[in-house]
DNA sequence: TATTTACCTATTAAGTCAATAGGTTTATAT
DNA sequence: ATATAAACCTATTGACTTAATAGGTAAATA
């Protein structure tokens, strides 16, 4: 399941994209038209500045601020930063200690197709395709 | 992320099929050769049967059966029967109360299509198929 | 200098996952 | 008959995660 962090994320760049006219949004009006609660919404995009995805800027007259054009982001990176490595199960994270079963194991390359999928499915996909674009 | 229960059962599943000569497998048996503790398996199996993919019979002489051929498994399913909808948010479960962003709100398209991919990945594919095939 | 804003650390309530424990029923073999 | 092997059943637990809240600090501007 993709989590709300993920899925406000994406709503929260999305509200960017649309609002953000060269200036700096603050966090309290992405956060009354998404409807999502402040302190909540700092967290997520906390991350996301730490992921270079966003530009805060604190003060009067600040906000947040894309940090590139929409179309240069994918929502797999999205997510990813959001909520961690977008993996179908345990065996497949970049820091799993390898199984003892795995050269044998009948299931791993369906696992592996799986996780193919979703990687693919989700780094094709850029911000910019969301908006409002309607596909 | 695919529980271990329902990765159990894949697996549960693949053993029967190759080692129940027409005859019921106690689960001890598939317990030791998967390595999956017996009372943890006994929980997965259970639903199974519930599910009527698996056949139980109790006593000496007992154990668990496949109720069809491997073919007529899809993955799908048994991920379903252990772990519940196979569904990426929330907003697209059976019973979910429907939101009022639902109209104009620009990711649910995504889920959608990553529903439908995720759907048909998994119902494209048999328990035959995972069996030994190489693939 | 007051105000607005992002940033920071900590805490919590509820839920889920993975697993364990101990007992009950049913069928078979001796 | 009776011992045994097996599935079946109910309950519990510890660890972890999620979704969120609370309260305070630092920085920039009007």
């Amino acid at each position: 399941m993709i989590s709300t962090k993920a899925r406000y994320a994406l709503r929260a760049l999305i509200d960017l994209a649309q609002n953000q006219e060269s200036g700096f949004v603050p966090l309290k009006e992405i956060s009354k038209r998404q409807d999502i609660s402040e302190k909540y919404l700092e967290i997520i995009l906390k991350a996301l500045v730490k992921g270079n995805i966003l530009k805060g800027l604190r003060g009067k007259g600040g906000g947040y601020r894309l940090t590139r054009a929409p179309e240069e982001y994918t929502v797999g990176e999205i997510i990813e930063l959001t909520e961690g490595p977008l993996v179908p199960v345990a065996c497949l994270l970049p820091d799993a200690e390898n199984c003892r079963r795995q050269a044998d194991c009948l299931t791993l390359p369906l696992w592996k197709k799986y996780d193919s999928l979703i990687h693919d499915f989700f780094y094709s996909i850029t911000l910019d395709d969301l908006l409002n674009k309607r596909r």
